[in-house]
DNA sequence: CTTGACCCTATAGTTGCTACAGGGTGCATA
DNA sequence: TATGCACCCTGTAGCAACTATAGGGTCAAG
């Protein structure tokens, strides 16, 4: 059961380039070539990649992916650790959450604002610019 | 009134380095220099940065700010199309709230699920790890 | 006349890919 | 056997929006 790159692309849904990325950063190991030079994938890589990508489509940066792979060969270690990375990147999930949040709701004041016209009366643009501040 | 760029910096809430990438990139014009080729500036650069500022504190990314910028050069226009942008970028963040939140319940729900113990029984690592599919 | 804070340019690094350019391999088909 | 095509290879550059570094110059104060 030898799979080419592209064939392992297909089977976890990652691009090509993406996954000759993630062997030039190490996230993946150099596999056995072909006699063509081929990369031949085996189950073990497939495993390693799919983890991988679950990590990466829950938001897990790729620090934190490494992170995750070296804990997870480490069967008998304390999981406290995992817990403590997989409650941090929630923690951030929720910041951007809030910013967000705040974010829509000046924009969508922004845009209530505008009531048409020229762009000289514009309130969006006006709210941009900066006063005109008097000086003496 | 001639600011060195570190006032300019200063006054914007902006860093020296950024705003000369603001130049290199031709969202700032090139400013006069003194005799020891500093860059001078004047009121329309702060005002004219000022505007990038908020526009950014509001999330625009820099091709829709200066689209904002040379739309508020053009007084007479309808702003029919500033709302237009405006819309749109709301609409990208009201995107990115949906998408992070979809992640916050998972993420949670995965941290809910891990009672302590080792990586072994960990189910971060399980729910991360590909299921050992039985092969005949 | 030296110290220190500031300024200058040019370039590389960040994150996580994606997209070339310019070639080689492998299989089917005429 | 030749040819076409899909796929593979390496290496490098590009994206957003900065940030940081190296290696220098300027200016005011003491």
């Amino acid at each position: 059961m030898a799979l080419t790159i592209g064939e392992l692309g297909k089977a976890t849904g990652t691009k090509v380039e993406t996954i000759r990325y993630y062997e030039r950063i190490g996230l993946l190991p150099n596999p056995p070539r072909t006699g063509g030079n081929y990369r031949a994938y085996g189950e073990p890589e497939l495993g390693r990649l799919s983890f991988i990508r679950r990590a990466r489509d829950l938001g897990f940066p790729l620090d934190q992916v490494r992170a995750l792979l070296s804990l997870s060969d480490d069967r008998g270690r304390d999981c406290a650790t995992v817990d403590a990375l997989a409650r941090d990147h929630l923690t951030e999930v929720e910041r951007k959450i809030t910013d967000l949040t705040a974010l829509r709701q000046e924009l969508s004041a922004l845009i209530t604002s505008c009531k048409g016209g020229t762009v000289a009366d514009c309130r969006i643009i006006e709210t941009l610019a900066p006063a005109p501040h008097p000086h003496g």
